[in-house]
DNA sequence: ATCCAGATGCGAATCAATTGCATCTGGATA
DNA sequence: TATCCAGATGCAATTGATTCGCATCTGGAT
């Protein structure tokens, strides 16, 4: 019932609404926090096959519905690409913790005139430290 | 002759000065640039086994004398950690380029107020872009 | 010169991610 | 609504990076 939301996000982004992007896409919805691959396998109750998931997660990040997040833990996090934020990261535990805290537009356009690129799309920004629980 | 250096470092960081470990660092210090371990494996002309070089990795990385950097590439790359500093990725042909900015010291804090952790201790922070050469 | 905790090399194992291929299906078309 | 096919999927096998077990070696303390 609750697939219209996919359903319309996947035609908007000019994709076939199949079950499996549905689904997949309705779970990293649903989760709105970094997610592997094998944690999406089990919160779809291994519906899907790991080779569709990769395949989709990739078009998904064509289609800027998904972001990766790489956080040096072996393999990589995916998650819905709804507002743009960052994390920070316990490296004692390794809770992932959002931050709605972003870089100046300042810096950003001083990155371009400092690389010499002619085009700066993206930045990727994670925070690591030791949160509460871990002393 | 120039192992010196390398060795000093070393002994700083309270680690057995190895040929493999003098080695290693040279390469790290000679290259400063990201480098993946097959990359290290050849430039210094496959004397280091691959699983030397991970663990000495692991251990250097303990002692902040390397800094790991996650760019998505399917593999982890390495470099020597001296002065802190960003890079753009160039998302057509890969091009790596060390960028001399960084964060302003007054975002680090409110990370720290906004995110509640007791400490924050690092952050990664990647642009990705297209280079000149790619149009 | 001796000694041994720690370091190394080798091969095997692990684990995330990718690929080939036969089969299936969404949705465009008649 | 029935037909059709490019694109999507599942499965199994593969790749490629990283890790591990274990026998051997070595830096540096004594």
């Amino acid at each position: 019932m609750n697939d219209h939301v996919s359903v319309d996000l996947l035609k908007a982004a000019g994709l076939r609404a199949t079950k499996q992007r549905i689904l997949l896409l309705r779970a990293l919805i649903a989760e709105q926090h970094p997610f592997s691959v094998e944690d999406i396998r089990a919160h779809t109750k291994n519906a899907l096959d790991t080779a569709t998931i990769y395949r989709t997660l990739e078009i998904f990040k064509e289609k800027n519905l998904v972001r990766q997040v790489e956080l040096a833990q072996g393999r990589a996090l995916y998650e819905y690409a709804g507002n743009h934020h960052h994390h920070i990261v316990c490296t004692s535990c390794g809770t992932i913790r959002d931050l709605d805290i972003c870089l100046p537009k300042t810096l950003h356009r001083s990155v371009r005139e400092v690389s010499g690129f002619s085009r700066v799309n993206q930045h990727a920004l994670e925070f690591f430290g030791v949160c509460n629980k871990c002393v």
